[in-house]
DNA sequence: CTAGGGCCTG
DNA sequence: CAGGCCCTAG
């Protein structure tokens, strides 16, 4: 059978599908075989099969009470039953019912009777799913009637969607890619890879509720042909249809014979039926499980890089903060607790060689509905607006809750909403699975900045958000996790307090937790140029004001911690106010005034360059900085 | 040519 | 705050 996946691009090229494998009821594109990274770093019971788990507990939780009341003979002999479900009523539920308060949640395989009945009845799952999973041309579609028509009808729609969907991505992807292109070797393997995580995650989506609306779609048709045409040619059909293995056809014509009538064959057929969704379920949970864990590991073996350019303490520290995190990411129901936000208060820039850092940008916003408008799907727990000096103690984050987003918007949703999330997740209220991630428009500009922080311990790595959030676009500047945080921010303001002009050298000794490459170095410089630039902006403004308030003399003229000036700037470089200003800043500030009042009472500013003479001046003002600022764990 | 700085704009 | 553009010093 020729397995050719329904999306290539998310399918492996070095895999070779097994169509033999019995076990391997996923995609070609899903199998275990591309995950078979150790997992050890990450434990956590992923969310999509902690739903899906739920949902299959409760098949079989149905299934085995059938049982009680089905003859023995059914369940020995009867390994290919092939009647229709009569009793159809618990199609629709099964699927969608995963509100269940059922907290038995690893109901595994070992309580289940696995028959040969029941072997055989997986065995013809198999083959469905293989016929899904066909290539659109090694099937013929004369027979609509046919059940394998049918089935591999849906393989081709399957599988041409999934072509359309993974367009549209690859198509802006390109368009971003373009901008720059110095980046794409440093970040292409990590990007691809993520990419494709991506996808795989979309195709999963979409194939469970695809399959879902097939499956009840094909039962419901089954349903009423046998009540037209007659039970017996119908199952025939249907087993044309859903297996080609033509000894256990016999076998089940036999056992047909044998049967125990057709309550018996209805409930054997609604058995099957439970069978097909059980088994679907546990696939596709399985394959989900398998990006989830495999994302983990790419985060995990990118986190050691982020030790390199920390002091040994730190490590220490941060290899414990590691564990810490990994422990609470094992437990997916422990209630949020607060933790540091910065994880997700910084994102990726929209384009390469950008720099990482967008403060502006990190603002929380709720997440949108489709139709664009703000919702608010629950009580908001925590403020959506933080000053930047203030989140990383005020807004809980917790792995689970990123999960949980990521399952309730998807990837590209933004993560700025996911504060809007409730501390504790309601498993029950959460079965939306089958949700589409395409209907939350994705944001263009997610919130940017940098996740990082290192040493903040129970954060999900900043590579990880990136990962999920904006796969497609380069993580610039330092692939190492490099990215200049928020705190990076604060402190360069403090800095600017005792330095307007930084050199490079400055700037890379006083920020040792950060890889310096070239990026980050314009990074902070533009920082500072920015610093600078409101700064002569208020000066110049003030000045002005002086002049217009009739100051005659400049030496009227003072600038202390009560002056407006200050205040102004105080509030742009030490919002929290948390800092006590050099008294040089103050002076430096005078002086600035001073020669903005001068130069525009000689009407200097009539000449475009006036400023310069001043930027002059004003570069020679420069103080040392306290070595406290050293320390990377300053703020 | 590159690093930086300034200016303008979003 | 980020980007783009221009300019200049080394």
């Amino acid at each position: 059978m020729n397995l050719t996946p329904p999306d290539q691009s998310i399918h492996n090229p070095n895999e070779v599908c097994v169509e033999d494998n019995k076990a391997d009821v996923m995609l070609p594109c899903f199998r275990r075989d591309m995950y078979e990274e150790p997992l050890s770093s990450y434990h956590n019971s992923p969310l999509i099969s902690h739903l899906l788990r739920k949902t299959i507990h409760n098949k079989r939780s149905i299934l085995n009470n059938n049982q009680l009341y089905m003859p023995a003979t059914s369940i020995s002999s009867s390994s290919m039953v092939e009647s229709r479900p009569t009793i159809t009523e618990t199609a629709q539920d099964d699927w969608s019912n995963l509100s269940s308060k059922d907290s038995q949640l690893e109901s595994a395989s070992p309580e289940y009777p696995l028959s040969e009945h029941v072997q055989a009845k997986r065995a013809r799952v198999e083959n469905i799913i293989r016929g899904m999973a066909s290539s659109p041309s090694d099937k013929s579609h004369a027979d609509r009637e046919n059940s394998e028509s049918e089935v591999s009808r849906y393989g081709r729609e399957v599988y041409k969607e999934n072509k359309r969907k993974q367009k549209l991505p690859q198509h802006q992807e390109h368009n971003h890619s373009g901008i720059s292109e110095t980046n794409l070797d440093a970040n292409a393997s990590r990007e691809e890879e993520c990419h494709k995580l991506r996808k795989q995650l979309q195709s999963m989506q979409r194939l469970l509720h695809q399959l879902q609306e097939k499956f009840l779609h094909m039962y419901d048709h089954s349903s009423s042909e046998s009540e037209e045409k007659g039970e017996q040619q119908d199952s025939h059909d249907l087993d044309v249809g859903m297996n080609s293995d033509n000894s256990n056809t016999h076998e089940h014509k036999d056992s047909w014979k044998l049967g125990d009538g057709c309550l018996s064959l209805q409930r054997d057929q609604k058995n099957l039926q439970e069978m097909l969704k059980c088994e679907l379920s546990r696939a596709i949970s399985e394959s989900i499980d398998m990006v989830f864990r495999r994302l983990s590991v790419i985060l995990e073996n990118q986190s050691p890089q982020l030790h390199l350019c920390q002091s040994p303490e730190h490590s220490n520290m941060e290899k414990q903060e590691q564990q810490a995190r990994s422990r609470e990411s094992s437990e997916l129901e422990t209630a949020t607790k607060p933790r540091p936000a910065e994880c997700f208060e910084s994102t990726p820039s929209h384009s390469p060689e950008h720099q990482t850092e967008a403060l502006s940008l990190v603002v929380r916003k709720p997440p949108l509905n489709p139709l664009g408008s703000v919702t608010h799907p629950v009580k908001r727990p925590y403020p959506l607006h933080q000053p930047p000096f203030q989140f990383s103690h005020s807004t809980p984050l917790h792995d689970s809750q990123i999960l949980e987003h990521l399952l309730k918007y998807g990837p590209h949703a933004n993560f700025s909403g996911i504060s809007c999330l409730p501390p504790s997740l309601d498993r029950s209220s959460t079965d939306s699975v089958a949700l589409p991630w395409e209907s939350i428009a994705m944001r263009s500009k997610v919130s940017s900045g940098h996740l990082g922080q290192h040493h903040r311990p129970g954060a999900l790595s900043q590579v990880a958000i990136e990962s999920l959030c904006l796969p497609q676009v380069k993580m610039e500047c330092g692939q190492l996790q490099k990215g200049l945080t928020p705190n990076h921010l604060k402190k360069a303001k403090l800095m600017f307090f005792y330095t307007r002009y930084p050199s490079s050298n400055i700037l890379k000794a006083y920020f040792p937790d950060v890889k310096f490459n070239r990026c980050i170095t314009s990074q902070l410089i533009k920082w500072f140029s920015n610093f600078r630039e409101f700064y002569y902006i208020q000066m110049e403004k003030f000045a002005r004001h002086a002049i217009v308030d009739g100051v005659s003399d400049v030496k009227d003229i003072s600038v202390t911690r009560d002056s407006e000036v200050f205040r102004a700037l105080n509030m742009h470089y030490n919002k929290a106010n948390d800092f006590q200003v050099p008294e040089r800043f103050l002076e430096v500030a005078e002086i600035t005034l001073h020669e903005f009042y001068n130069a525009i009472s000689l009407s200097k500013d009539s000449d475009p360059s006036w400023k310069k003479a001043i930027y002059k001046i004003i570069g020679k003002l420069d103080s040392d900085v306290p070595d406290e600022f050293k320390s990377p764990s300053y703020l």
